[in-house]
DNA sequence: TATGAATGAGTCTTCATTCAT
DNA sequence: CATGAATGAAGACTCATTCAT
């Protein structure tokens, strides 16, 4: 890894969190600059500007995510017991420990929709391959016979991101736990039909 | 309605559409300038400073979604046909044709959950509002023996309203409809099941 | 004359010597508060961006310089005493004198031919305005007789000019008085033969 | 040729049209590095500071400029044929083709006057040369009785290089070939009567 | 109460130059 | 010698807010 790749690496791991929790428009240079104790010749010596910055971490939170994800899931054996793994996951706080500020992907949707195509994009992105990786598990479950042979895969997986997002949004928005179960209590149940 | 009521209802108007698609952040007191017309001063005559314009926007837009929602819901006269008007109202644009920038409460949850307490205490509190009285309909099906009595007002109205912010920020961000209608079809059944 | 009007003009008169001997991008906004004591906010408040303060500015030098001519040509009678006002202004030092920098379009000429368009644009403008004024002074004595007929007007105007623009670089740039005196003499001659 | 001398040759050709259609202040080292190829450290390694790369791309140009001219005298039998020689040049774009951005001793006096002494005294080393080379021409045609034995050969010099600066910058700011020629023909006439 | 000019700290970005490798 | 990452001052410009009129 050159010196250049190191100090990428660095910003980005150091202003993930900042982005994540203050949003594209809420950091600043300044806050990147006080975040890494790096000038900001040297921060634009290494992204080309603030939007550049901005792609890398999101890339970077996206990939922590589904990289977070994929390891619970690889633990389990069965696809049903798989697609648990999400409750289970939200349930235990797994990946809010583990990210800032909530689901990127969320936060960016919601920022950059009207705004930023850019980021708009890149989450566009990540939230297709995340809805094509749950939407294989189901299709191999149902190749395996677990599920029913009726059940519908993209059509699961919208509807799993769907609670899941709207989920994340009322419990950060709420702070109730509760709230946070219900949606995963009915979640699970509707894995169980599957 | 005195002039100072006229001026704020005005600059509210104005401004609602602007808030609600570039964020809290996003939006400049010059932005609100151009969009009344109105000088730095009239707009600081009529609020304290940019804070209190956000949160009389957010007010202000969120009254609106609610309004349209309740004249939708008071032409049906069953309960289960009321929460079937949830699909409905969406499925038809109903809501996104009268607010820019989607959901008010969704784009004030993210954006303000970890930078800006007031508004966050104003989103929060709007869904609250919202999740009850989603809640009271179903309460009342319960009583009118439309739903069952194992049926949970609460975490309903949660599932419900998690599955609709999720789907919203899901199809803005992908601009798919076919997603949203897994999401609402999907929604449909759950009513049905009530 | 409103504020607005009378800070612009502030503003433009206080910083004319500094475009026009740092040139457009010697210029910083920088200097631009510190010639005026001003504040960036504040200039920024009177002209959308540097670029409006420089063409103001160069209207401004370049109006002042017209003025100063217009007013020592209108004090001779005869049209060839008109023209040789031009070499007595030049010898006296009579514009030098009221514009640091030398030659507002000739500067400008130089520093936006390849860089600026809007600025070359006025400057090109301003250098067709000052050759159709000579261009009428010499029309005007060859219709009073006092030239010959088979004087070409505009031919003539540009001549004077292309002489006094390399005469003002020459001087500026090697300081000697005798080049200068050289340029006029020929100039003085070349005005009589008409 | 050493390979310091050979880098620095190849820095000085491969941004002299940079320093002379930019300018000084216009030209970054940044420009300079993304021109050449080469690094910051290169480009440093080899001038000392940005001051010196422009003093020595000036001497470039300033030299090519009057190899350019030699040439085209040196085909030329007579003194008259050799004066000539200019406006010749000057009509058939000769000199414009080899060198972007104009005159360079014109552009660096200009720009260098108020603000950049060592260039603008490269600048009058430069026109000085200049001027010498056309006197000196003017004085053997008059020692070889071509000229007048009354013509002044300094006097002459200076008004035939004030007439073509002059020309030069009238020509570049208005793209007007006919301005051009009005000063080229006078300028021959007045070869034609030394 | 309304005006709109002024504030000055803030924004993102580029500058010429240095120096450890 | 060359590299290219780092520096930090300076660049143009925008921000929310104030206040004399």
């Amino acid at each position: 890894m050159s010196k250049a790749e190191r100090t990428r690496s660095f910003i980005i791991e150091r202003t993930s969190s900042l982005f994540n929790t203050k949003g594209f428009a809420g950091t600043s240079m300044n806050d990147i600059t006080e975040a890494t104790g790096l000038t900001k010749g040297s921060v634009y010596g290494n992204f080309k500007n603030k939007d550049e910055v901005a792609l890398a971490v999101f890339e970077n939170n996206s990939t922590k995510m589904q990289k977070l994800i994929a390891a619970e899931i690889s633990k389990k054996k069965s696809y049903r017991e798989k697609l648990l793994a999400y409750p289970e996951m939200y349930e235990s706080n797994y990946l809010g420990g583990a990210l800032d500020g909530g689901c990127p992907i969320l936060n960016t949707a919601i920022e950059a929709d009207d705004t930023h195509s850019e980021l708009k994009e890149a989450a566009s992105q990540a939230f297709t391959d995340w809805k094509d990786k749950i939407a294989a598990l189901v299709k191999a479950g149902i190749e395996n016979k677990e599920f029913k042979s009726t059940t519908q895969p993209e059509e699961t997986a919208i509807n799993i991101l769907a609670s899941i997002e709207g989920m994340v949004m009322i419990s950060r928005l709420t702070g109730k736990l509760n709230y946070r179960r219900y949606v995963l209590d009915a979640l699970r149940k509707q894995i169980q039909e599957l």
